[in-house]
RNA sequence: UGGGGGAUCGUCUAGUGGUAGGACGUCAGACUCUGGAUCUGACUACCUAGGUUCGAAUCCUAGUCCCCCAGCCA
């Protein structure tokens, strides 16, 4: 994965590319993705993954670690860690023996800021949680000191090892780097250090009941690993004097570059934890794998592969101004990429019964299709067919509008690798005037390869043979949310715009019989109809499949365009 | 009304004083035993106003708009 040398593809590479140049880390790249284990990865998570870890594999000797920020008890946990680990796996990244956790460093931690308690720049300080929010002041006003700010270094050593074995309790204390009460930046007027906190760590157990912050942790967790670029996202933009601060104050074994990216964004769906947690807890999905959500484990489920979200990273781009990408593009890369590698089958979702009144009655046929159009490598096989067959029901119309091609009364079409038929009977229910079943001839001569083959007509449609089609469940998937960019909707949560079609659930699909006990996560292109994806809920003659991505549909565009007039 | 950032086709993104390019999308056409794929063509952009310059998306000045920050979250 060694690139070859070119033109760097974006800010952050210039800049690692440049420091290559100069020699600024001894020549040496090493990255990190730092996620906190308090939920589930999602694709943001992987613009961040991709770029981390591809700009350590670009770079000879480069390495990028992975480590848990894992400084608050209160919301993390081993799920999220196991389900962080798999999820960078699956999408095709490799730690190696780089697997790190904040909380491996508490006790380094600690002594940094014993150091910094020695050097006078930190101090412990007994104001309540509200009285340190009013003594911060405002945006535009500046803060006043902590009347504990001048304790002695003394005092604060004694009364920051109190604080550590336990003798305080939540809030008493808190540890504060003592920097400047009026600076415009509100993250320099003392920003709190160390907190107490008698919650059990998932790691540490009881061992702790401190526990440093962020702004404390992270670069010092950058430093002692050794990180030349701490790469993160924009909002971290106005930290990084305090991130340079601590690790200049700490006197930390190395100085990492803090280098800030826009986080990705895409239309039609939610992108922070924050929401993605209350969809899954409100039971408005059916978990973090739902496969509408944007995480790693619902894409997955829906039948995304690693490459295509890779390849849309890649394609995304890495720059500093806010963006939103529309999921369209997202879908680009998935159909690119099953394009490509996914079998061919057919499958009818809505099946309308048509019997072919001159073919012999109990004759069953064994056609040859092409598995893959695009890559001949992958074979052929056998497609059952028969008297009775089963088609989609919206590749029929009995008063077709204009530049419908499908079947119709009296009309023609090719049943994909099969024959010619010819629609000559509309049977309907007497009382609805439902269609229910269609009577078709069929032309001997036309069968696929066969002499009378090149007769052209308008359109091809699909089909299976009743009596060898298996059941099955489908589900259709939409936008999560009905509106392209829910930050717009002045006044409205993002629950009211979720779209009440996300997931349409159709139950007697009729399937090839190829398709028999399907593993879970193998992926199909139903020929006319998009990809598919069977789900882990198949299993024990079940069938169900999740639509990844439909096919890009023209005759849909058409046949808007004519309703609109 | 403080501080930190950012503005280029509908969307994302290149371009760093010398022809504003790519991708997605959209529209039109070709081809097609998937109305898929593929192929062609078209579409549309430098936030505004001044200035410097032979020449400005790029440099300067003044504005405008958008995003982030007042957690003992990250």
């Amino acid at each position: 994965m060694l690139g070859a040398p070119s033109a760097p593809s974006d800010f952050i590479r210039a800049i690692v590319a440049q420091d290559l140049k100069s020699n600024k880390h001894g020549g040496r790249v090493v990255t990190r993705f730092p996620p906190e284990p308090n939920g589930y990865l999602h694709i943001g998570h992987a613009k961040s993954i991709c770029l981390n870890f591809g700009i350590a594999n670009e770079n000879p000797g480069g390495i990028c670690h992975l480590r848990f920020d894992d400084t608050n008890p209160s919301t993390e946990n081993v799920e999220y860690v196991e389900s962080i680990q798999s999820d960078v796996r699956w999408l095709g990244f490799d730690w190696r023996d780089r697997l790190f956790h904040a909380s491996d460093y508490f006790e380094r931690l600690y002594q940094f800021a014993v150091h910094l308690i020695k050097k006078g720049k930190a101090y412990v300080d007994s104001l309540s949680a509200d009285e340190i929010r009013a003594y911060r002041g405002t945006l535009t006003e500046p803060g006043k000191d902590s009347p504990y700010r001048t304790r002695s270094v003394e005092e604060n050593l004694d009364l920051f090892a109190r604080m550590r074995a336990g003798e305080f309790p939540d809030g008493a204390h808190v540890l504060r780097a003592k920097i400047d009460m009026a600076s415009p930046n509100i993250n320099m007027r003392d920003p709190v250090l160390y907190r107490i906190r008698r919650v059990p760590h998932y790691r540490t157990g009881d061992t702790w009941c401190i526990y440093p912050t962020y702004d404390y942790a992270h670069p010092l967790s950058d430093a002692i690993e050794g990180i030349t670029h701490s790469i993160c996202t924009l909002e971290f933009e106005d930290h990084r004097p305090l991130y340079d601060w601590v690790v200049e104050g700490g006197d930390a074994p190395c100085h990492p570059q803090q280098i800030e990216f826009a986080r990705l964004n895409l239309t039609h769906t939610v992108m922070s934890k924050r929401k993605l947690l209350q969809l899954v807890e409100q039971g408005q999905v059916v978990g973090w794998d739902d496969p509408r959500l944007p995480t790693l484990k619902g894409l997955r489920r829906r039948g995304y592969t690693p490459e295509a979200i890779r390849a849309f990273c890649e394609h995304i781009g890495v720059a500093k101004r806010d963006a939103v990408v529309e999921m369209a593009l997202l879908e680009h890369f998935i159909r690119e990429d099953l394009n490509k590698r996914a079998p061919r089958v057919m499958g009818v979702l809505r099946p309308l019964r048509l019997v072919l009144d001159n073919y012999p009655e109990g004759q069953v046929e064994e056609l040859e299709a092409v598995n893959n159009p695009e890559d001949p490598s992958m074979g052929l096989r056998k497609v059952p067919f028969s008297r009775v067959l089963y088609i989609e029901r919206e590749d029929f119309r009995e008063d077709p509008p204009k530049q419908f091609f499908r079947l119709a009364p009296g009309r023609e079409v090719r049943l994909r690798y099969a024959y010619i038929i010819q629609c000559v009977g509309v049977v309907k229910d007497q009382r609805t005037g439902e269609v229910v079943e269609l009577h078709c001839t069929y032309d001997p001569e036309t069968r696929s390869g066969g002499s009378g083959a090149a007769r052209k007509v308008k359109s091809t449609i699909h089909w299976v043979s009743a009596k060898q089609a298996l059941d099955a469940e489908v589900r259709l998937y939409d936008h999560l949310l009905i509106t392209a960019n829910p930050g717009e909707e002045e006044g409205r949560e993002f629950t009211e715009l979720l779209n009440p079609n996300s997931l349409e659930v159709v139950t007697g699909c009729k399937v090839e019989p190829s398709l028999a006990g399907a593993a879970s996560g193998s992926r199909y292109q139903f020929e006319r109809q998009g990809y598919f994806c069977a789900d882990p809920d198949s299993g024990s003659g079940k069938l169900v499949f999740n639509r990844t991505v439909a096919l890009r549909d023209s005759w849909a565009k058409i046949e808007k365009a004519q309703q609109l007039g």
